[in-house]
DNA sequence: ATGGACTCATTGCACTTGCAACGAATCAAC
DNA sequence: GTTGATTCGTTGCAAGTGCAATGAGTCCAT
């Protein structure tokens, strides 16, 4: 007698995990192989490309990162050069963390094969279906947002969403 | 002067990750609110409710997890007694893996609300965009299927396409 | 200016994870 | 039957992670 009918590999949550996992895997080839950094780094290095001197709590809410985790990240990001962490100049508890010049260089080495990774993901898929599979994907979002037991969305996610 | 322009909410291998996190961290108030299951063990409960009596490879083969990873969840599970683990009784190498009483009704009562969850997740996709969104999904898997630096699928996530 | 509430970043701790290495069991070839 | 290659599950180890607690800095009302 079986209990519930459950099929895990037709489960959204992990169907969505499974996919991300593969996708994120083979974009970290293109940083983790030649640089040793972790996904947490990558981020962190991604987000100080767009915004300089940021802080902390400030990459935390852009890039889905615990802040603990960015704290470590920036750690070992300044230990390896590519990074500069300096106190807040105006306020005293912030951090302000910049990509240094080995920084810049080791991104532009890096986004090359990252954006090549998306590129083929995208490839026979055409603007229009991409457009509803990221409406889809905001619809789900959009619904984990009524959940009180979702955790809520960072920031820049949200930004996305500016119609 | 900015290297690359390179927008990470914008990236598809992130905004996988975003929401499939998202997702995965709602159903696991499900299991590990009320059971402390970690999300190995849930994948490794919810297969052995379809396949009785199955062997560490087999469950590392089905639900996308290292097999050292699915070893030391069913070793949790076994001590938590959900989960029997005997040796083969043909082949000595292999265990068999089997829900007990206990982890059925485990699972029982966990169950409802993960389907609670992708039901909320689903409420307001029409079944053409699921099957649109799916679809997608599919082609980005193809994509990474013949990229050789992406991990192979594992075998049942191939067989949701038997179109 | 002083005290208390708040915010920021870091750290201690227990735990999980991935990978490689390992030992045991099986299989195939001779 | 014995040897060598293979498969299976487990484990050692180094590293990463989440969460709560900490300590430092800031802001505001008094």
């Amino acid at each position: 007698m079986q209990s519930v009918e459950f099929d895990l590999s037709a489960f959204l949550p992990y169907r969505l995990a499974v996919l991300s996992e593969r996708a994120s895997r083979r974009v970290s080839v293109a940083y983790d192989k030649p640089l040793g950094l972790s996904v947490a780094e990558w981020r962190v290095l991604v987000h100080l490309n767009r915004c300089e001197r940021v802080s902390v709590r400030e990459i935390h809410n852009c890039v889905n990162l615990e802040k603990s985790r960015v704290s470590r990240a920036v750690t070992r990001l300044e230990n390896a050069g590519l990074v500069a962490k300096v106190p807040g100049a105006s306020d005293g508890r912030l951090v302000e963390i910049s990509l240094s010049a080995k920084g810049v260089e080791a991104l532009d080495s890096i986004l090359p094969e990252a954006m090549q990774v998306e590129r083929a993901l995208l490839e026979t898929i055409s603007p229009e279906e991409l457009a509803m599979f990221y409406a889809v994907m905001e619809k789900m979002h959009a619904a984990l947002d009524e959940d009180p037991l979702a955790r809520p969305r960072s920031a820049m996610d949200l930004q996305g969403i500016d119609t």
